[in-house]
DNA sequence: TACCTTACATACGCGGCGTATGTAAGTCCT
DNA sequence: AGGACTTACATACGCCGCGTATGTAAGGTA
């Protein structure tokens, strides 16, 4: 006990001076193995769908093996739901970063609408968050991240029902349906053969619908 | 779209020429197995999903191999798709003696779209035609059947407008997005902790948004 | 009756997933 | 500092499920 302080010298180092490399602290190492898995899978999901994806090709397209996938992720479904949560904090993102620049509550509920469709449109997006991800995660209301995007848009509606723009109606219920009639919308114009024609005739229900919040119209 | 027809009316003539006797027709038998297979698959799809499914174990169930299933249906994705067909059928005629029923278009309309989330809330239809069905087949509306249910809802619309109750938008369009809305409110409701409080909700910005498609309200 | 076609069953190979095990590098505790 | 322990992967193995190639018996046809 007398000794104690004697060789009680910090061993936690001048970590970085100048040299990098080799003796890097270790949760930056493992942060970007993880890294690496996700991108990885998340082209992998995109390009040929969840299902057809091998954990040996894109892992080792990664430069690592499907050990590294099974300690950090536990499985298949653990890396496809470390990927939607990131295309998910991304989306909500931009979706807010589109909503803050609407001149308007009202607007900005739009813009959102308008830019979630066109986020949706996005093969990526659409693979993953829309078509393989409910199937294989279940629906998406219950994944952890609750879908940020949604509580984006309920934001949004809730601010339009505090000024009174629309009708007292429940924000988070509305997001959901409105969710989901944009969704729809976005899988019929993505596989049509005429996108842009389809594009307009969605758009111009879709102001129709969401009309019928407005307190007047 | 010709070729379909042609196939059918040709073989059929010679079928019965009166003694068909103890062993029954080979196309009645040929129907008996595809119908067995369909159904078989059916019930795996809605309690395994369909990845989980394993063809030998369910066409074993059906006192059959995947040798049958592929002679039939080419693979199990041909399999998933004439179980869908079938399930969409049905759901097709539910929906139009619901709407039959109704005492107004408008009402009738209101009508389908309720039922319509009622059976999205049946675990088979959730699962096989909500959830698998689009990831494994892609954008419902280039489905085969053309999803016969969204045709349903939209010559109800049609009806709408046709009579001046809502405003002249486009009818399939229109079909589409309230699908996608009823869907989205269906798969919330299904996996809620208080399923009957989140149906009083959705059920009621349901009808607010589409009262913005009423000429006046 | 003999031939041909159809409707399955059987057999086989491959690829993917999950797990059990190995190993080197980092971390902690005197 | 040094060892013991833990962590972060790689490697190896077995199982299962799919698709296909092949066999076979039962209609249908002349």
């Amino acid at each position: 006990m007398a000794e104690k302080m004697a060789d009680k010298i910090a061993p936690e180092m001048a970590s970085d001076t100048g040299l990098k490399s080799a003796a890097r602290p270790r949760k930056e190492m493992i942060a970007e193995t993880k890294a690496k898995l996700i991108a990885a899978a998340r082209h992998a999901f995109a390009r040929q769908g969840y299902a057809e994806a091998s954990m040996d090709d894109f892992t080792a397209g990664a430069g690592l093996t499907r050990g590294a996938l099974y300690h950090h992720f536990g499985d298949k479904k653990g890396l496809l739901m470390a990927v939607i949560m990131q295309m998910d904090a991304e989306m909500s993102d931009r979706l807010s970063a589109i909503s803050s620049r609407a001149e308007t509550p009202w607007q900005a509920f739009v813009d959102e609408c308008v830019a979630f469709i066109e986020m949706s449109l996005e093969p990526e997006i659409q693979r993953i968050m829309l078509l393989d991800g409910p199937a294989v995660l279940g629906d998406p209301s219950q994944w952890p991240n609750q879908s940020a995007c949604i509580r984006a848009t309920t934001a949004s509606l809730q601010k339009l029902i505090d000024q009174g723009t629309i009708r007292p109606v429940d924000a988070e219920a509305t997001a959901r349906l409105v969710n989901g009639a944009t969704l729809s919308a976005a899988l019929w114009i993505a596989n049509a053969e005429d996108p842009d024609a389809v594009s307009k005739k969605a758009v111009e229900v879709f102001l129709t619908l969401v009309s019928g919040l407005l307190v007047e119209r």
